[in-house]
RNA sequence: GGUACCUUGGCCGAGUGGCUAGGCAGCGGUCUGCAAAACCGCGUACGGCGGUUCGAAUCCGCCAGGUACCUCCA
């Protein structure tokens, strides 16, 4: 193939040829959601963006396993005054089991991700379900002397791993710099140094979820969980590791710490790295109280929402922006997306209407090499897109008999289509079919536009005016074409 | 404070030494009884100041503004 996948690597800082570790199978891991809260948009762009990755591959003909994990313990409270974990205390202040929080939020992340027409992951694994491989982590890790037991929780050693390996390398951090750095944080007395990170933490008396251990009850600590199921499912080297931008540092440096401290080399060739959805410029997350859930963008419900945007609104929306650039929310934004996304759909439904003919006026060859050249390019969806809004413009001058394609020429243009609209982007065509759905709605409005064909023939306009404008008001779309109509009804 | 990144037309957003990105909005035209849809055409954008170059939005320097990470977050 003259046009290889380019992947750019946060390791190198570089796109690369991507090239799997066994040919036609690829192994792939991606932080997925911490199950304390429903999902926001900022979810959904990590979870699209290697969809279309997953999308990608399998498009190639790879075989790929996917392994995106739920995170449903650990991860320390910003002001935690005892050291708590997210769970635990969103648990007792609902009152509930922290196992019902875990099920009922991994039940929500699943059903928003579904809408969003994201496929299931190969292994969905979660922290709690893997605490043995956990505690059999960080006992490797003491062995190997990398790690130290203070307390009844055990931490990594930063500084005397950074004597044989390079802490900071994927994040493009200095040893000395983060040394320099220290912040005095409170509770530090346990650890021998602030760089140090937790691998097994002691549970605290009102510390809900524990697990008993070599060094008694607590749990795992904040970076063990992707490391111990990603060597579990993919083996001790794997293709490709994905994640949000912001997890660069401290969690994917701690990652590539503890491989090589207990392998002695990397686990993950490409380290891939989603940019963030902005909001008013600035970051979506939870802790900046900015963010607003899937639920709301699908029903409207909130402040800064002018009305709903349907889940594949917002895929485009996020497609449109390369996975690697910032992309930011506004409601004009999604509008425009949505429009966009509406005359995509119109284009594809055309196809099936146009005829073939003789000659061709289009060159659909090109049109396909420049979408594969888009995606082989780090996955460029955006240049994807502007080259599929061209193929719309084929279509329309087809319909409108302005253009003329062949018989080879339209199978592959449906092909295109079908490819990179439905199977790698993931485009979903959520237009309800109400034409269909309701029979008698159908005929009633047929005899309306009948009578109003009739009308016009008669060059009664204010008649024919007024049944188009009322149906205008109930939400039909009605389009006159050149001997008869079409109509839609729009929601 | 340290480190990295960003600043593109009304809005969003590609591009990264010379060649049309694309979408939305707007304007003009074709079509239409009028519309809608579609098609054709248009706006001549790259934060500021210098520098390198035959040529820079694209490379270098400085300045301004912004963001991210360093602390849970996608």
């Amino acid at each position: 193939m003259e046009n290889q996948l380019l992947i750019y690597n946060t390791l190198s800082r570089k796109k690369e040829v991507f090239k799997s570790i066994i040919p036609g199978h690829v192994g792939m891991y991606v932080c997925g959601p911490t199950v304390y809260g429903h999902a926001h948009l900022g979810h959904s762009r990590p979870a699209i963006t290697f969809d279309l990755v997953y999308r990608y591959l399998m498009h190639l003909g790879y075989k790929v396993r996917y392994v995106r994990n739920i995170t449903d313990v650990g991860h320390l409270v910003a002001d935690a005054d005892e050291g708590e974990d997210k769970i635990g205390q969103k648990a007792r202040v609902e009152k509930l089991e922290p196992m019902e929080v875990v099920q009922t939020y991994t039940n929500s992340y699943r059903r928003n991700m579904k809408q969003l027409n994201v496929l299931p992951p190969s292994i969905e694994p979660t922290a709690t379900g893997h605490i043995i491989e956990q505690i059999e982590l960080a006992k490797k890790l003491l062995e190997k002397g990398y790690a130290y037991e203070s307390k009844g929780s055990v931490y990594f050693d930063v500084e005397k791993y950074s004597n044989n390996f390079e802490y900071g390398k994927l994040s493009g951090r200095k040893i000395e710099d983060l040394q320099a750095n220290t912040r005095t944080l409170e509770r530090q007395d346990e650890k021998r140094s602030s760089l140090d990170f937790a691998i097994w933490k002691k549970a605290q008396p009102e510390h809900i979820m524990r697990w008993p251990s070599p060094w008694g009850e607590g749990f795992p600590g904040w970076h063990t969980e992707c490391i111990a199921m990603s060597t579990k499912y993919l083996g001790e080297q794997f293709d490709i590791h994905g994640g949000g931008m912001d997890l660069m540092f401290p969690h994917h440096e701690a990652e590539v710490a503890q491989s090589c401290a207990t392998l002695g080399h990397d686990s993950v060739n490409y380290w891939m790295h989603n940019n963030m959805i902005t909001i008013n410029g600035q970051k979506m997350g939870k802790s900046l109280g900015n963010f607003i859930i899937l639920d709301d963008f699908f029903e409207g419900n909130h402040p800064l929402l002018e009305r709903a945007y349907s889940p594949m609104a917002i895929r485009f929306f996020i497609l449109q922006a390369h996975y690697r650039s910032t992309v930011d929310f506004s409601n004009e934004a999604l509008q425009a997306a949505e429009k966009g996304f509406e005359r995509l759909m119109k284009a594809v439904a055309l196809l099936d209407e146009i005829h073939a003919s003789e000659t061709t006026t289009l060159d659909v060859d090109a049109l396909e090499a420049e979408c594969y050249a888009a995606m082989n390019d780090d996955f460029n969806s955006p240049v994807v897109i502007a080259n599929l809004f061209d193929g719309v413009r084929m279509i329309n001058s087809l319909n409108d008999g302005k253009a003329r394609i062949d018989e080879p020429g339209l199978a592959k243009l449906k092909k295109v289509f079908n490819d990179f609209v439905f199977d790698i982007l993931g485009l979903r065509n959520d237009e309800k079919e109400a034409s269909g759905s309701d029979e008698v709605l159908v005929k009633v409005v047929d005899l309306l536009l009948n009578t109003r064909m009739e009308a016009k023939a008669a060059k009664n306009w204010a008649l024919s005016d007024k049944i188009r404008d009322e149906l205008a008001k109930l939400g039909f779309e009605v389009k006159d074409k050149k001997d008869g109509f079409e109509w839609v009804l729009k929601k």
